[in-house]
DNA sequence: CTGTTAGCGCCTTCAG
DNA sequence: CTGAAGGCGCTAACAG
């Protein structure tokens, strides 16, 4: 129970020298089996179980562990399907090469004695969809390298993104193609206040967030191309959660009734969308045709199955993996999204 | 970009000691603004970021992160929705206290870097199903503190449970009670064999799983009392996913079409049951009631909404992390568990 | 095969 | 406030 026991002293206890007893635990090979019976039987002797490996990382070891940054709190985090199947993707890869994966909230950083600044990994992946600047900086101070994940961390950094532009358009021109005129969009964050809700034509065009940006942009090429203009949509915003969704969906029913088809920036969204829109007695396709964005595992699932925007989220995960394992030359990997047409559109009532 | 800038060069280049440069990082109170300023501007030049996490760790710090040691491979955990309640617990503490968690695989040992032995953590909570006291010989060894979760780890080790017999026990005196007679039994693993399926009572006998074991307990004392035996019952064994589920739940409707009454030692496996039950055309209660274990967020939002074992799957998780940052004594904690009647059980049809 | 030794990067007494 | 020195536990390189 001697609270101490480290390699030198099982070397003492065995009459070897501390190198020998090091190789014994690590390349038993290079030594004689009776030294190395000595040694682990003076290693049980005085309980000790190993090379602690702390000392191992210092001397220049690898972690093997990889750090997923996340914005929000941990607790929050695997309520969102998205990030489930993100993380499924970066433990596929720990998985096989036997590694591990350490979470990093970045929400709430004052006095947090676990953050990008300390935590102790080979590598990072950011998964942050606020504050991504400050995380890329602190990140790329660590000196270990990382991956930002739909977010521009500047030359000579990894990223891993999707043309959300593309994505958005693909959604908007199925919606106009079948006829549909009058949209409600459920944006995810445009800025980073904290506000929710109805979003005015001054606020949409400030957006920052660059993902939500981005799809608006598709959104609008798509609205263009047919004569339309987005300015006459009716946008609402929301943090991605089934309730914040539910929501200000409620809002935009209330405020444009009139609304066949409804834009959502994510599944969780236009689930939530389609939720309300049912308890309203507002059948899908028939009343209101949503596309989603994600298409996350559930949207396959949900009645009526969801049109959603696919993109390859477990990919994203293995190739972000990937990238911290196989330490390559920075790159920039852009992977394509395609649209999935299920049950949750049809042609405008009329 | 020099590749080692380290304190001590930092301390060089700006005169001054490394104690002092040390300071000036960590405790900036001590060191006089002019000096620190020249050691902050050294730092800058050499490209150094604050001191690394691995020498400070080394020279006795905590790690600040806990390590979660699963038995399944972590692509599959967080498909669990129990896994998922649980870590919601983990991370609300890990959260609070500005602290990580390292996920730590424990499926497929061999060759792992990143495991048991190594992770770098400040304790460990077993949440494995299998092969438990493997793993709990192995924490000993770390000498970390640990705690084990639905397992006994022996004296002088933390301990985190339900009464399990007490839990299967309501849920069959529930049936029981409304005059059921014929129960089918989805059982989870009674033995670590990857054998699924129907479940000979010789086999239902050898039941090593303890956890498996004692619901089996519980069940039985519910139907001692009403005079019915377990030995009549049809019992099926599954792992805790919905395919598997789906699988065993068919093979268990074709041998005993009978059953009015399902006990499931899982919500996943109730679910998996109900949803096969109603493919084949049984209304739930109607035709056939059932029970599930565990009560995760799923069950109140089911097809019925499932009535089930309700034990405090996040408070678990809560009570687990706090007893490795808050170093106390090792405790056995002995949580609550109780009945939860929802819409998946009635009277039998007849 | 085995022993010696020099760090890995940092923090913290302990004197000044 | 500042500087010097020891050690945290281990590994790898090198010399027998």
């Amino acid at each position: 129970m001697a609270k101490g026991a480290k390699l030198a002293d099982v070397a003492q206890a065995a009459g070897v020298s501390q190198g020998t007893a090091s190789n014994a635990f690590n390349r038993p090979g290079l030594v004689r089996p009776e030294v190395r019976a000595r040694i682990e039987a003076a290693a049980k002797k005085l309980g000790y179980a190993g090379p602690d490996p702390k000392g191992r990382l210092l001397r220049g070891g690898k972690v093997n562990a990889i750090g997923v940054v996340v914005s929000e709190r941990l607790t929050d985090f695997f309520d969102d399907p998205y990030n489930r199947a993100f993380m499924s993707g970066i433990t596929q890869v720990c998985d096989e090469r036997g590694a591990g994966v350490s979470l990093i909230s970045a929400a709430d950083a004052r006095g947090v004695d676990w953050g990008i600044e300390s935590a102790v990994v080979d590598g990072f992946v950011l998964q942050c969809v606020e504050d991504g600047s400050r995380l890329i900086d602190l990140a790329r101070r660590r000196r270990l390298p990382f991956v930002a994940i739909d977010m521009d961390a500047g030359p000579d950094m990894s990223t891993i993104e999707i043309d959300h532009r593309q994505g958005a358009r693909l959604a908007a021109e199925h919606l106009v193609g079948l006829g549909h005129k009058r949209f409600g969009i459920v944006a995810l964050e445009l800025i980073y206040d904290n506000r929710t809700g109805l979003v005015s034509r001054e606020r949409r065009l400030a957006t920052e967030e660059g993902v939500t940006r981005e799809r608006f942009l598709g959104y609008d090429d798509a609205f263009r191309a047919a004569g339309l203009s987005i300015d006459a949509m009716t946008v609402v915003e929301a943090t991605n959660d089934t309730e914040t969704g539910r929501a200000v969906v409620a809002k935009m029913f209330d405020a444009a009734p009139e609304i066949t088809a409804v834009l959502a920036m994510s599944d969780v969204l236009a689930l939530a969308a389609a939720a309300v829109a049912q308890e309203r007695g507002r059948q899908i396709p028939r009343d209101l045709s949503i596309v989603g964005f994600d298409d996350v595992p559930e949207a396959a699932k949900a009645q009526p199955p969801l049109t959603s925007v696919h993109q390859p989220i477990v990919e994203k995960g293995r190739r972000a993996a990937h990238l911290i394992f196989d330490r390559g030359e920075p790159r920039k990997e852009l992977l394509p999204v395609s649209l999935v047409v299920r049950g949750s559109t049809a042609l405008p009532r009329r």
